[in-house]
DNA sequence: CCTACCGATCGGTAGG
DNA sequence: CCTACCGATCGGTAGG
């Protein structure tokens, strides 16, 4: 059956994800993912005719993983400032709900693929920059609604908005606690003007 | 000679910290690394007894060269506000001269060795939270000296400027080019409520 | 999807 | 510092 192949497929690229958060891209091999999946290495060439095209495979389930786990959500909340929070809160909830053991998996691709060249490196440049992007228009969206004012630039705040979520990603694969996520939420909260739900209070 | 002998060894580590910012601290190979040198592998096994010992005179390489050309500049600085812009304009001009062809060694390392364990993910750990500490003595001292309001909170202002830090970082290496780098100086600037040296201003 | 195999490279060692 | 080697694993293929 074609749907239990795409099923299947998909199974494979979840793993392919995952373990790339921790052996990266490059580091992520074919026997050893042939290994937690129980199956072959020529299993898995069934699939994927290269490593390459497994990385690019992969880079695409990374997205869509993202785009439903953090994108989606924040599309759905008022626009203007409510997405620019939302887009923050939900980025925590994915580190929070350890999606993947190594965090997020374009934090670690954007920087292992960003010094090298071909089209795995590309897909990773084309989803950070449609992300950026899609913040700084959630960020041109809010000064074009009267929420912030019009000395703010849209890029400037994706810049800054960005910082924020590498800052979070950094501090939680490194600590491995919860302890940084909070800190997100009030500095977001804090540049946009936005009241804090601070801890202590319901 | 000794100081023959040390020299040697550190333009090895030079080497390694530098194929370290493309390949990773994992992905760096004693035969990579020995053939870079134009040297045997088994000459590397005369100075590190280990792959793991190299990966940490590896990091502890990378560390000297940051302190130099990031920290020190900015304890030069006047104390506060001064060494806050200071640091990020020191990290800019760091990625801006291209030390390493893959930008921050220790942005890819925390990521990398993040969700590792053992002694080469606890010397970066230990690197980048004496880093975040050292941002927010700063900031403390800017605080302290009535240069910031009493309301900022140092922990968080050091968290938003490793964020900057690292979207900094992370648009350099994707994009290659120096467009990124101005923004990292305007914004922090902007933050502390420092006057914009914008361009098109002598 | 499988077993069985290819040459290349991995970290590391023996012996000098 | 060197050559020569070790077993293990790499990406990938032949043949089924």
């Amino acid at each position: 059956m074609r749907a239990d192949g795409h099923r299947r497929r998909q199974a494979i690229l979840r793993e392919a994800v995952t373990l790339s958060t921790v052996d990266g891209l490059e580091g992520l091999s074919i026997g050893n993912l042939a290994k937690a999946l129980a199956m072959s290495k020529s299993g898995l060439y069934a699939h994927f005719g290269s490593k390459e095209e497994l990385q690019l495979a992969t880079v695409d389930e990374a997205a869509r993983i993202f785009r439903q786990e953090v994108i989606e959500p924040a599309l759905r909340a008022p626009a203007g400032v409510g997405q620019l929070v939302a887009v923050c809160d939900a980025f925590v909830e994915h580190l929070r709900r350890r999606t993947f053991p190594g965090g997020c998996f374009f934090a670690g691709a954007v920087l292992e693929m960003g010094s090298r060249s071909g089209p795995v490196k590309e897909a990773v440049a084309a989803f950070q920059q449609g992300l950026v992007q899609q913040i700084g228009e959630f960020a041109g969206a809010a000064i074009a609604g009267g929420e912030l004012p019009v000395t703010e630039d849209p890029g400037q705040l994706a810049f800054e908005i960005m910082g924020v979520i590498l800052a979070t990603n950094a501090g939680f694969v490194l600590g491995g606690d919860d302890g940084v996520l909070d800190v997100a939420g009030q500095v977001v909260r804090r540049r946009l003007g936005v009241a804090t739900d601070g801890p202590g209070r319901a």
